[in-house]
RNA sequence: GCGCCGUUAGCUCAACUGGAUAGAGCGUUUGCCUACGAAGCAAAAGGUUACAGGUUCAAGUCCUGUACGGCGCACCA
């Protein structure tokens, strides 16, 4: 959190002289400058003060030198660079080190109540890869948002009603026909896959009647075990079918609230000309049965009624055009809009050995989650899945992902994290203990510095995580703390003559390991003490 | 046709609110195991940020247009 609070400070200095202190940037400068932080204060501020940038760095150059946590101030042109001092650095590390488990959480988060609803995958087939970046976006997040101190609840909303559920139906009872050499018709658009086999047999075997019900079960109960091998644990199945009476509610709230009008013998969603959404939409069809968006608005209304803080849906970039009307009926039914934030991660296109692989649930052509689980290992998947920033493609090869496991870089980060592990083992079969006194002074070395930098930066990390709602810049971090690491192992030797620096080092590596720990932990990748 | 997302090194991707000489990993080349793990380290090569305009002190980032790719545009979910 090293940059947060030299923001704060910095900040609160030049608010004694100056008025209007716009928000500015504090990143590392280019590599030919040696310094720890550059900032383009003067350059943003020179607006708002109507003063020239190179004059403005100058006097606020000036006014920093009274700062006593930065040092070697040098203006170039509207920048002002600088470093942070070595006191401030140690001070920084020292409340890292002695804070607990809970050192990134904001107190004031703690009355934060997030709901985060993710993979909502339609029970007619197994998880496949799409889904699995669903399960590490949602789950990656939710691990980020207790980390800074939010409540966090995960919620899977199961779609149990509706035509997809009477096609899987309709699918498995052909099925169970066949098998039973019952000469039948082959529904259109039949679920093709084998698990469709398996659900059928598995009926025949048990002699169950109510076939939707068990598909339905059958399904979900792999759901839950495919997403547990993928170490992501869900809090609450929703299931739509328990939302018929809410539904019911809901359109006549909307009749009576004029936000919906009958034509063409349907129940239509008015809101046109009001909000984001381009068009009415239907909410009750000719039929008289509900569309999915009417029950999803309950479903939504009734996740505002239980009094959330932020509702946060991860959804695959294919559904983009469903967030408008989301949004519009939020706002129709009084609650505010700006609460539920919709994720939408692009889809991830699967490769096998550089050749495409077609996917379809319907066709039963896919590679599950548990395939990918299977091959890769969950680590592998979830780290290579969460690299990417939600708005970027992935691409995964899954012969490239199997050849390339021990080049991959989560092996990198985790050999780091067991790497520490080893040099403790060695310290304690040489005796050495680390001591609760640390004297972080005598760290002087570059590559100890340059590593207790990063480490200082980790809740920076988490905040800007929390800003851009993806855990992307964490796997960029752990990368970096990873190749810092391994490059003090190179320079620095842990274990010495000097037993007071050997005990600085150690926490050095303490303080290393438990952060990177913490990355991974946050990813839902494991920390290996052994690899 | 309209809309959303993307296009950055040979490959896969980063780049915070527009900031300085655009960074990692993989791959390639060259060194390094008689001290805590070589699943490692150090160094090198590799770029007109798809293209063309514009905005400004400053553009990969913002605006307009074009090309290419992915995805939407249901009384499906």
């Amino acid at each position: 959190m090293i940059k947060t609070r030299l923001k704060e400070i910095i900040t609160s200095v030049l608010n004694l002289k100056y008025k209007d202190i716009p928000d500015f940037l504090l990143n590392t400068p280019p590599g030919s400058i040696k310094c720890d932080f550059a900032t383009n204060l003067p350059l943003a501020a020179s607006k708002n003060l109507k003063v020239p940038a190179q004059k403005l760095a100058k006097e606020f150059a000036e006014e920093l030198k009274k700062i006593p946590q930065i040092r070697d101030i040098t203006v170039v042109g509207g920048f002002i660079n600088f470093c942070v001092s070595d006191e401030f650095l140690y001070e920084t590390i020292s409340g890292i080190y002695c804070a607990g488990e809970k050192i990134y959480e904001n107190p004031s988060n703690k009355v934060k109540r997030i709901l985060i609803e993710f993979v909502s995958s339609n029970p007619t087939g197994p998880l496949h890869i799409g889904h699995a970046r669903c399960a590490a976006i949602g789950d990656s997040l939710s691990h980020l948002h207790t980390a800074l101190g939010f409540s966090v609840e995960k919620e899977y909303y199961v779609n149990d009603s509706g035509n997809q559920v009477e096609i899987l139906k309709n699918s498995v009872e052909a099925r169970i026909n066949e098998l039973k050499n019952i000469p039948s018709q082959f529904p259109e658009n039949e679920y093709k896959g084998a698990y469709i086999y398996d659900i059928a047999r598995e009926i025949i075997k048990r002699g169950e009647t109510d076939i939707k019900k068990f598909a339905v079960d059958y399904i979900m109960d792999g759901t839950v075990r495919d997403l547990d091998s993928f170490r992501v644990v869900v809090d609450r199945y929703f299931y739509e079918s328990s939302l018929k009476e809410n539904t019911d509610k809901l359109l006549e709230e909307f009749a009576a609230n004029a936000k919906s009008y009958e034509s063409d013998g349907a129940l239509w969603f008015g809101n046109k000309n009001q909000s984001e959404d381009e068009k009415d939409r239907v909410l009750r069809k000719r039929t008289g049965e509900y569309t999915y968006f009417a029950t999803d608005i309950a479903y939504h209304k009734d996740k505002f009624a239980r009094g959330y803080d932020e509702l946060l849906n991860v959804w695959g970039a294919d559904h983009h055009g469903y967030v408008g009307r989301i949004k519009a009926a939020a706002r129709a039914l009084g609650y505010d809009a700006e609460k539920l934030k919709i994720i939408l991660y692009q889809l991830v296109s699967l490769k096998r050995g550089g050749k495409k692989v077609a996917m379809s649930t319907r066709s039963g052509e896919f590679v599950t989650l548990k395939e990918v689980v299977d091959e890769v290992g969950a680590d592998a998947a979830r780290f290579f899945l969460l690299m990417r920033a939600p708005d970027s493609p992935v691409e995964f090869d899954l012969e490239v992902a199997k050849k390339q496991t021990s080049e991959n870089p989560v092996y990198y980060v985790q050999y780091a994290h067991a790497r520490i592990s080893s040099v403790f083992a060695e310290a304690k079969k040489r005796g050495v203990e680390l001591k609760e006194e640390i004297n972080w002074a005598i760290l002087t070395e570059f590559a100890e510095k340059d590593l207790l930098k990063l480490i200082a930066s980790f809740g920076d990390v988490l905040l800007l995580c929390r800003k851009d709602l993806s855990t992307h810049h964490i796997t960029v971090f752990l990368i970096e703390a990873a190749k810092k690491m391994h490059n003090f192992y190179e320079k620095c030797r842990v274990i010495n003559d000097d037993a007071s620096m050997s005990n600085s080092r150690l926490a050095l590596i303490k303080i290393a390991q438990k952060t990177i720990k913490l990355g991974l932990d946050i990813l839902g990748v494991s920390a290996p003490e052994r690899m």
